[in-house]
DNA sequence: GGTATTGTTGACAAGTCTTATCGAGTTCCT
DNA sequence: AGGAACTCGATAAGACTTGTCAACAATACC
């Protein structure tokens, strides 16, 4: 019953760039300054990344001055999206009987997807921009220029 | 982000052993019943039993006629209780660095403890009291004879 | 064009968790 | 005492997690 740190690691990364985008909108991250800003290894962030990319979450481009940025607006990205990308569906708990063909019935059953759609209801109404939102107003960073 | 078979095992065990108790009140449960009623491996039933008695949640005696039985109404045992003896503390995501002295003004820390807030209100609301009861109800037992 | 920079891909590996299984030990009724 | 029934610790296969490594491909800049 964790979230797994591939997930954590994403989220806190995707926070990372979508500040890091908005303060040089013009130019794209390079994961190696995500990597040491938010200390992820940085070899394991290429590879969540790349699930990213693959879901269609960040665009990517090669070669010097390549790097990432978001292929939807970060208001558009929810924690719950990058979880499932991540750690496959969030279902705290199927029948454990493959052939349990009274599910209907099945008191436990209907226990564990209360709280699988507690748990999605929550993690599909915050998006990375609060995040970086939150992030900002709590925590004004000092070595932060707006030109 | 998935309650691993030992609780949901348990769960379901218990709500046998709720039921089988309140039917002979007289006698205790043994878990060669509860297993092959429920489909569930004897032997790693005995784990997760021994687990639930350490947390005081049944008692047990040992040697000829002995078995299980609940140590406090299954009234008084929550899912959450149960689940977190077995799985651990639920607790989607705790930060990832160790030393994060800033945990107050962390973003997606304050998503991962909603999200374990919202599972934990779901699983503490429901006793195994009221899975037998909702068995009982969804699924009357052609068997169960009531004097 | 050549080269440095950056993302892409796949293989691999240590550690941990899950899901059991086994056998010896312990307790208690008869 | 003797045996039935439960208890407990050790062990283990397999999957998953969390990384690491190395070779490769694409891009920008000189």
């Amino acid at each position: 019953m964790n979230v797994s740190a591939k997930s954590k690691y994403a989220v806190r990364a995707l926070v990372e760039l979508a500040e890091r985008s908005e303060a040089r909108p013009d130019r794209l991250v390079r994961l190696t300054d995500v990597a040491s800003a938010r200390g992820i290894p940085l070899q394991f962030l290429e590879q969540l990344f790349a699930s990213l990319r693959r879901a269609g979450i960040v665009h990517s481009r090669r070669g010097a001055c390549g790097g990432f940025l978001f292929a939807r607006p970060p208001a558009q990205v929810t924690v719950l999206e990058v979880v499932e990308v991540l750690d496959g569906l969030v279902s705290p708990a199927v029948c454990t009987q493959g052939e349990c063909e009274r599910i209907e019935e099945c008191g436990p059953a209907a226990v564990w997807l209360e709280a699988k759609e507690a748990l999605e209801r929550v993690l599909r109404e915050t998006t990375i921009a609060d995040l970086a939102e939150r992030e900002r107003s709590r925590m004004p960073h000092e070595a932060m220029y707006y030109i």
